[in-house]
DNA sequence: ATGGGATCTGTAGCAACTACAGATTCAAGG
DNA sequence: CCTTGAATCTGTAGTTGCTACAGATCCCAT
């Protein structure tokens, strides 16, 4: 059962719908991510539930970290079908990016608990802290 | 024991020395992170070990992931001394961040997971990654 | 009919660099 | 001393993913 076939939202609307910036929106639009909205006379875009679904999708890889273009190659594959496997693979290789930032961040965590613990309750005239982002 | 103390370097050697990018000490210079160094006669700039040191604690903070305009902060702290409360408790604020950024990172990393999964050995005529992604 | 919210276009800004182009300077070799 | 090629200079524009206007226009409820 889709969503009331023939439904149409203005950009204000659809930005409620789905928590997207109407600006944004119409970002998505100038870049080619989103298909140009049909208009009313005045001008104002008019949406269907195809531009919900497909800013939904946008949304949401954009909350798992994908960057735009990478969303771009992605809604292509999903036009196209039967590309179950490409879009595997380019989730577990976003999948690998992001656990390496995580290591990344890890390592800054490390780093950052122990310089700070150099000074812990110290009231030293040279601040160590300083020193150690010295450090070559 | 100072390294020797009257030694310059050109612009080039001191990107080699800290790892830093020729444009990028510029940028520094550009934007005030860097006092701006003295010159040649023809107009190219000579740096010394108080650059070096400088530039060596942007760089370090960078790493750490500190944004430049904290590092600005950071560098009028140490330049005034004495402000090592002030310091640390930045650095504490900092790595606050750099911990929920992973927190959200690792949100990420496990929905990437589940949802890879769905597919795994999956030859289905529609993609459930593609699926999972339209999910408002 | 009107008033005020929603929408329109186009442009500029953010962070933190990076990448040129085109001109000039420096240093090593002959 | 002169040449030549590498290094440096300035200034500007591009990157990513939005966000924030200004100034004009439109739409809808009263």
């Amino acid at each position: 059962m889709p969503t009331d076939a023939g439904q149409t939202w203005t950009i204000g609307k659809l930005s409620r719908l789905t928590g997207c910036n109407v600006e944004t929106i119409r970002y998505y639009e100038r870049i080619g991510l989103l298909p140009p909205a049909p208009r009313t006379a005045g001008g104002h875009r008019l949406y269907g539930d195809g531009h919900r679904r497909r800013l939904a999708f946008i949304r949401k890889s954009r909350e798992l970290g994908f960057p735009l273009d990478e969303i771009r190659t992605l809604l292509a594959l999903a036009d196209k079908g039967r590309s179950c496997g490409e879009v595997h693979s380019r989730v577990l290789a976003h999948l690998g990016q992001v656990q390496s930032r995580i290591a990344d961040l890890q390592r800054m965590e490390r780093t950052l608990t122990e310089t700070a613990a150099r000074c812990e309750g110290g009231t030293a005239p040279e601040c160590p802290i300083i020193d150690a982002l010295s450090r070559t």
